[in-house]
RNA sequence: GCGAAAGUAGCUCAGUUGGUAGAGCAUAACCUUGCCAAGGUUAGGGUCGCGGGUUCGAGUCCCGUCUUUCGCUCCA
C-alpha cells in the first residue's frame, strides 16, 4: 500500500509537470479541492468526452444529447430533495476526533429503545413460552411502556428540531439523552453545525429582488425537466435516452485525492426512459453496456469491478457503481441507478405540469421509469492516467516512464521529429507536419537527442513518433516509433494518414461496445 | 471544522552555534554528435508561504496567520 500510495505522489507530479493538471490558483496559494486542466490534461479530458458522447448518441439511435444551464429554478432542487438530503447537521467529538451526523446519532438512540424494547419481549417470550401474548405483553409491561414513552417523546421532539432546522435543539437532545461517542464513550460535543453541500448565488442584481439560486449538485435534473421538451420536439418513443455532459458543484466537507473528489467537477451522465416494469431489465441492459465501454479501453479488465449498492437511496430500487482500480484502491467511477419515476413524479408534483407519456402501443399514458448511468469525467480521468502510468526498466538499467494511453485518448497523436535540425531535414518533417495537422493533434520537436525527444513523448502518451532522417530527402519514406514497443517502422510518407488514421480512431474503441 | 506533518529556483533537496542563498535536474541560446533522456559554452529564474517580534543583523530563534498533504463524514 505504502508503494501504491507512492505511485499516486508520483502521478500526480507527472500531471504537474507534463500539464495535464494544475492547483487552482496557485501563485495565489491555491484554492482547495480545485483543479485546472493543462495543454495535454485538456485534450486527454476532450477525448474522454468525445469518446462517452458518441458511444451514448452514435451507437444508440434512440439517445439524444442537450446541454442545460447550471443554473436552474430553485424550486427544482427541492423536488430533487437535494436541499433536505445534503443539509446535514454534524457535531464533533473533542476528545475521539470524530465526526457525526447529529441526526444519525439521534436516530441510533431511538433505534436503542426498540432494542430495548425486543429484549423484553424476547425475555418475556422465553419465561412465559407457549402462553406469551406479545400484543397484551407490549401493552401492560411496565418496563415496554415507559421505553415506548421515552421513545416517542424523543423521537417528537427529534422531528420538530429537524423540522425547525433547530441546531441548539439537537445538540440539546443529545445532551439531555446523554448520547456518548461511540469510540471515546464521553460527552465532550461541540456545537451541531450545518454544512450546506450545495453552492449558492443570487440572480438579479438588485438586493431586494434578488433571488436564491444553486448550482447544480448534479446535471441530472437538467435532464428531467427537459424530458417533455425532448420527447416532444424530437419525436422520441418509449424507450429512449437523453445524454449530457456538464459541470456540477458540491461544497465538500473534505475534497480530497487530487481529481477524485473535487468542488467544481464534470459529470457525463445519460438518463435512459423506460416502461414502468421493465426498468430492472434496461438496467441490468445498461450495467452490462457501461462495463464493456471501460473495459474496451485496454487498460486491463481485472482492474474494474462492480459494486452493487445494499443500501439504496430513496429515489432508487437498484444500484451498482463500477468500480475502478486506483493507487488508493478501488474507487467508484461510475453510478449506475435504477431511479424508478421518483424525479418526474416528484417534479409533477412540484411544477404542477402533467409529465406523462403516452404509450401508442399499450395506449394508456404513464410517468416514465428511468435508468441513471452517471460517471465522473475527473475520475475517469484519473483512471485512464492511473491505468496508463508505468515506469519500465529498459535493457540498459535506464527507467522509462511511459503513459500508455490508449491511442485515441492520447493528447497528441503523433510527433513529428527531424533527425537533426540540418539538411533540410527540418524543413520535410514541417512538410509533412502540415498535412498531417488538419487531421490529428501533431507536435513538431527538433530539440535535444532524438532519445530525449522519444522519451518526452512518452511521458505525455503520445502513440507515435515519426522520425524524418536522411533518406527521407530521396526515399519519401520515414519510420514510424511505437511508444510501447519501441519499435519502429519504414513506411511511405504518403502511407501516413492512413495508418495512423486507423490507430488513433475513436471508432475501433467504440466497435468493441 | 478537529488533529498530525510540511512550506527555500519549474522539480528534488542542501543551507553549520543567527552574518545578507546553493547544488542536481529542468528551461533558453549557440557549437558538436546523430535512432532511444547524461557533450561543451553561456544565460534566465528566489523580497526563503505571509505578517509581526527578539537582535547591530533572521532562511535559521519566538508568536501569529495562510496554504498544502494525510486521517475523521458524504459522494460522481
Amino acid at each position: 500500500m505504502a508503494q501504491q500510495e507512492d505511485v499516486f505522489k508520483k502521478l500526480v507530479s507527472h500531471c504537474k509537470e507534463y500539464g495535464f493538471v494544475f492547483p487552482s490558483s496557485e501563485i495565489y496559494d491555491g484554492l482547495g479541492a480545485v483543479y485546472d486542466y493543462g495543454q495535454t490534461g485538456v485534450e486527454l479530458k476532450n477525448n474522454i468526452k468525445k469518446y462517452w458522447w458518441d458511444s451514448m448518441t452514435l451507437l444508440n439511435e434512440n439517445v439524444v444529447g442537450i446541454d442545460s444551464a447550471i443554473f436552474m429554478h430553485p424550486t427544482i432542487w427541492k423536488a430533487s430533495g437535494h436541499v433536505d438530503a445534503f443539509n446535514d447537521p454534524l457535531i464533533d467529538n473533542k476528545d475521539s476526533k470524530k465526526r457525526y451526523r447529529a441526526d444519525v446519532l439521534i436516530e441510533e438512540q431511538i433505534a436503542k429503545y426498540d432494542d430495548k424494547i425486543a429484549k423484553e419481549v424476547e425475555k418475556a417470550a422465553k419465561k412465559f413460552g407457549d402462553a406469551f401474548n406479545e400484543e397484551q405483553f407490549l401493552s401492560t409491561n411496565q418496563r415496554v411502556l415507559e421505553n415506548v414513552a421515552k421513545k416517542n417523546e424523543l423521537h417528537e421532539r427529534f422531528a420538530k428540531a429537524l423540522n425547525d432546522s433547530n441546531l441548539e435543539e439537537l445538540r440539546q437532545i443529545i445532551l439531555d439523552y446523554e448520547i456518548v461517542c461511540p469510540v471515546s464513550g464521553t460527552k465532550n460535543w461541540t456545537e451541531v453545525r450545518q454544512f450546506n453541500l450545495m453552492f449558492s448565488t443570487e440572480m438579479g442584481s438588485t438586493a431586494d429582488g434578488a433571488m436564491k439560486i444553486y448550482l447544480r449538485p448534479e446535471t441530472a435534473q437538467g435532464i428531467f425537466v427537459n424530458f417533455l421538451n425532448v420527447q416532444k420536439s424530437g419525436r422520441m418513443k418509449i424507450p429512449f435516452g437523453i445524454a449530457q455532459i456538464g459541470k456540477a458543484f458540491r461544497n465538500e466537507i473534505v475534497a480530497r485525492q487530487f481529481v477524485f473528489r473535487m468542488r467544481e467537477f464534470e459529470q457525463m451522465e445519460m438518463q435512459f426512459f423506460v416502461r414502468p416494469g421493465e426498468e430492472l431489465e434496461w438496467f441490468a441492459k445498461w450495467k452490462e453496456t457501461r462495463l464493456k465501454w471501460h473495459k474496451a479501453l485496454g487498460l486491463g479488465e481485472e482492474k474494474y469491478r462492480y459494486h452493487d449498492h445494499e443500501k439504496l437511496a430513496h429515489y432508487a430500487n437498484a444500484a451498482t457503481d463500477i468500480e475502478f482500480k486506483m493507487p488508493f484502491g478501488f474507487k467508484e467511477v461510475e453510478g449506475i441507478h435504477s431511479r424508478t419515476d421518483f424525479d418526474l413524479s416528484s417534479h409533477e408534483k412540484y411544477s404542477g405540469k402533467k409529465i406523462q407519456y403516452f404509450d401508442p402501443e399499450l395506449n394508456q399514458s404513464y410517468v416514465p421509469y428511468v435508468i441513471e448511468t452517471s460517471i465522473g469525467v475527473d475520475r475517469m480521468f484519473l483512471s485512464v492516467l492511473a491505468g496508463s502510468y508505468c515506469e519500465e526498466t529498459l535493457e540498459n538499467g535506464e527507467i522509462r516512464v511511459v503513459l500508455r494511453l490508449p491511442a485515441a485518448l492520447a493528447p497528441v497523436k503523433l510527433a513529428v521529429l527531424p533527425l537533426v535540425k540540418k539538411d533540410g531535414l527540418p524543413e520535410k518533417a514541417r512538410e509533412i507536419m502540415n498535412e498531417l495537422k488538419f487531421e490529428f493533434n501533431c507536435q513538431y520537436d527538433e530539440k535535444d537527442s532524438i532519445g530525449k525527444r522519444y522519451r518526452r513523448q512518452d511521458a505525455i502518451g503520445t502513440p507515435y513518433c515519426i522520425t524524418v532522417d536522411h533518406d527521407s530527402l530521396n526515399d519519401n519514406c520515414v519510420t514510424i516509433r511505437n511508444r510501447d514497443t519501441m519499435e519502429q517502422e519504414r513506411v511511405s510518407i504518403a502511407d501516413l494518414r492512413n495508418i495512423i488514421a486507423e490507430k488513433v480512431s475513436i471508432k475501433n474503441l467504440l466497435k468493441k461496445i
